[in-house]
DNA sequence: TTTACCATGTAAGGCGTTACATGATTTA
DNA sequence: TAAATCATGTAACGCCTTACATGGTAAA
């Protein structure tokens, strides 16, 4: 349902084909709301019989300009202020971490371990694009890093969480021997 | 792809029926997997036909018991250790911060002041439950904490970032309004 | 005997991905 | 004129949700 909310929003800033919005859902949507073309496409269609959209402007080959309407704002807004936000569920990574026991603490270890490498490296990735882009002061600069300083943070806490889990592990494993002397 | 290796993760266990595995599904993995009957049901035919589960013992009601296969326990460790682990993409919190610029200033703060408060909600509640479960040594208690501490690491980098995000967008309207004199 | 619980399934519809299919226009 | 880019669409398949449908067994 939050496709038609990341296409309204990135019309609300200006007309665009369906090949425009691609482009701009492939670049700055990228990591927060990826969308294929098929589905550009057929969103835009639901969207314009739903009068949320209109066709603004035709182009050569074929294009359509779509342009949002003050049904399709409204819409919009009420997305951002009134709709119920649906707490985030499902995340692999935990479902993983709740079946690590069917592995050795070796490696069970070496998955955390690699994961806390993975999220610093995610990290980097973040602070590099943060020193590429040129940051003004249009609507989009703003949004656009405070969502970077929330991928900063989150990084860092799962690089955090996972290399704690990973010494919980290899502590759990010490003391199971230690104490009992069983190796499994 | 995951809800597969949740079913052979809880099977690891021990044998279930659906009946069964709905309603750890509905306990233990809710905050992380969650699943409906029609799924589960619709799964075990697949996993059985594929031969990474069994059924072990059929009972009254046409009870039937499914034990995971060597096949499948090999199947789950191979996603555990080998598979390639697809980074976290679509953030429906963060798709709205893209478009906090069509509301107002006052708006927008309103709106990350909230978030910050049902993260801190939810970090209540995790609290609570993390002192009502009595945590064993058995491995799910194990696991069950690290995914806890998870959430609780989150909800808290959460709060603080949607705490930080309502500081910056105020300050913003305010140096908006004292330089230029523009209220919009 | 009635209610709660156990137990399994099917159908319809939305969303997402991958692949297929087609063609016009600009640029080298 | 060949290649890159612009531009839009359809089809098939899988996952997830909601709702519908059915019935057996145990406990009150």
């Amino acid at each position: 349902m939050s496709l038609r909310y990341a296409m309204l929003g990135l019309l609300s800033e200006r007309p665009a084909s369906g090949y425009d919005l691609m482009k701009r859902f492939e670049t700055s949507l990228t990591n927060v709301w990826p969308a294929t073309q098929s589905q550009v496409y057929g969103e835009l269609g639901k969207l314009a019989k739903a009068g949320l959209l209109e066709v603004a402007a035709e182009g050569p080959r074929g294009r359509k300009e779509y342009a949002i309407t003050e049904e399709g704002l409204a819409e919009l807004r009420h997305w951002l202020t009134e709709a119920p936000r649906e707490r985030m569920r499902r995340s692999e990574a935990m479902l993983r971490v709740f079946f690590l026991n069917i592995l050795t603490p070796l490696e069970a270890v070496t998955y955390l371990s690699t994961e806390a490498e993975r999220a610093a490296g995610r990290h980097a990735g973040l602070k590099e694009l943060e020193a590429a882009v040129d940051w003004g002061d249009d609507p989009l600069s703003v949004n656009g890093r405070l969502a970077l300083e929330y991928g900063l943070r989150f990084t860092a806490m799962y690089e955090e969480w996972a290399r704690w889990a990973a010494e919980q592990v290899q502590e759990k494993s010490k003391r199971g021997n230690g104490t009992t002397g069983d190796a499994n």
